[in-house]
DNA sequence: CTACCGATTATCT
DNA sequence: GATAATCGGTAGT
């Protein structure tokens, strides 16, 4: 949850080989929109109920990527993060700002408008090409495919906490993090 | 092996 | 504002 709060106006950046040129191309966004999720004191974590092979990055090594794949069409990103005492837990990436390589990311969504080109943990996957195989990286690594860049904060604005989205159970907990710009 | 369910999005009206 | 699409994980038979 302190990690939720923290990606807040980081900068999230996808080094990509070669979509649609042979150069490697360097997409990025800033973080405007996070979750927490937790472990067993969170029904609506996927770490609720142990660990499985889905959600094994959520119980390993804080930091990682942690990809799945949901309503048959679309995959969600979370970065693992867990204090010592808690054995499993994830930040899930609602919403981004895009930054560099607009143009390329409008090319994967094959959307017209680049308002709402990621403004959704399923848009922002598809616009910066992100599936599964890109599962456990290491985020504080400037050289991953996907990494955070925390030297490049913001200044953050009207950051507010909130229920999250599409819970059913455990809806009390305020672990949703929004900012302006 | 089968049934059920979901941390969503696009496409209608 | 409402609803269908659609795949894999999980639990139960």
């Amino acid at each position: 949850m302190t990690v939720a709060k923290e990606l807040i106006g980081k900068t999230l950046v996808r080094l990509e080989y070669g979509v649609f040129s042979q150069m490697p191309v360097r997409l990025s966004g800033i973080i405007v929109e996070t979750e927490a999720y937790g472990h067993t004191n969170d029904r609506a974590s996927h770490a609720y109920k142990g660990v499985t092979s889905r959600n094994r990055p959520m119980f390993g090594d804080v930091g990682r990527t942690y990809i799945y794949f949901i309503y048959g069409s679309h995959f969600c990103m979370n970065i693992s993060a867990h204090s010592d005492r808690v054995k499993a837990g994830a930040v899930l990436i609602r919403a981004i700002e895009p930054c560099e390589g607009v143009d390329v990311m409008r090319r994967l969504r094959s959307s017209k408008n680049i308002y709402g080109l990621t403004s959704g943990p399923g848009k922002i996957c598809q616009a910066m090409n992100i599936n599964d195989s890109l599962n456990s990286l290491d985020v504080t690594d400037p050289r991953s495919e996907i990494h955070i860049e925390f030297d490049k904060e913001i200044t953050k604005k009207n950051v507010t906490t909130t229920e999250r989205i599409g819970i059913r159970y455990a809806a009390k907990k305020k672990w949703r993090f929004v900012c302006g710009i």
